[in-house]
DNA sequence: ATAAATTGGTTGACCCGTCAACTATAATGT
DNA sequence: ACATTATAGTTGACGGGTCAACCAATTTAT
């Protein structure tokens, strides 16, 4: 206690880094996924990333309505309502009222976002096929699967 | 094109889902991580998820400075500045000038701190062994090349 | 038929994390 | 020595994401 003298309630724990280091390292991982596909769409096509899986839900997929959308891609509802405000107002997106539903709209491209849509297409296309690259066949198998039983295990309540 | 009369581009794509499921994976994994962590800190201590990891890299970590634990734990900065004035105001946390940086501040643990990161230490330690368990080691190396790969790949800018 | 519960969608509030600006102090270069 | 650059920490602002309240319309149960 003579040089380092400080005060510790216990030693470095290596256990403890190991569960801050994964979140950490997920956290990480995703971030710097989502920066890239925000910085492609930004200046490929001036949209943000929700912006465009809600194009993207609507032009391929061929899905109608917002809560679809929630659905299909775990989108708040929220989110998807303000985004496609935004997206009707620049006229990439319409949305018109639904005669079986009164509450819902139908949700469809305009010509100028279908043409968005199509011509940003290929560049994420190429941008997918990099990151299947990155992994083969058995990496991504466990990748999932250790996913999965970290997500089941971050569902625990009862451990304490 | 009868009972399906749905304005598409392209039939829907596999790939664009694999890729927009894979950070859905990763966020939501580490969203419930940090549930959980939250959770426990709640209820425990009382306390937010970033305030106990400052907590134990004080405590546990003996670091002294802000800018330490920026670096160490990738935090910002500016969280920290806000989340030390938290837990000084708290009485958790004393922060007192350094004298030889006027800049810098020395940062320790009140007796109330220590306590609370004594107590809430094992039940941490208990989680993270259950985390821990779910995995075993093969399976844990495969995550962290899977990360460091897609990490890697997700850092291209030239792929268009 | 009508009350209750569900669903579609909008809006406001809030938290977390990031970024930028700024002040004060220290270190570095010439 | 002095000007430049880097560092410590604070603060304000912003965007993404979640949550809850709310209205209108629709489905379900009794």
């Amino acid at each position: 206690m003579s040089q380092n003298d400080i005060a510790r309630i216990a030693e470095p724990q290596p256990e403890l880094q190991l569960q801050q280091f994964l979140t950490y390292r997920l956290s990480r991982v995703q971030a710097k996924l989502n920066a890239q596909a925000s910085r492609v769409l930004r200046e490929h096509a001036g949209i943000t990333l929700t912006q465009w899986r809600i194009l993207a839900l609507i032009g391929v997929e061929g899905l109608r309505r917002s809560a679809d959308l929630s659905r299909h891609a775990a989108l708040d509802k929220g989110m998807v309502s303000r985004n496609i405000k935004l997206l009707v107002a620049e006229g990439l997106v319409v949305a018109e009222g639904d005669d079986s539903d009164q509450r819902a709209q139908t949700l469809g491209l305009t010509g100028k976002g279908r043409q968005l849509v199509e011509r940003t297409l290929p560049i994420m296309r190429k941008r997918q096929n990099l990151l299947r690259g990155a992994l083969d066949a058995g990496e991504l198998a466990v990748l999932y699967r250790a996913l999965d039983k970290l997500e089941l295990a971050a569902e625990a309540q009862d451990f304490d």
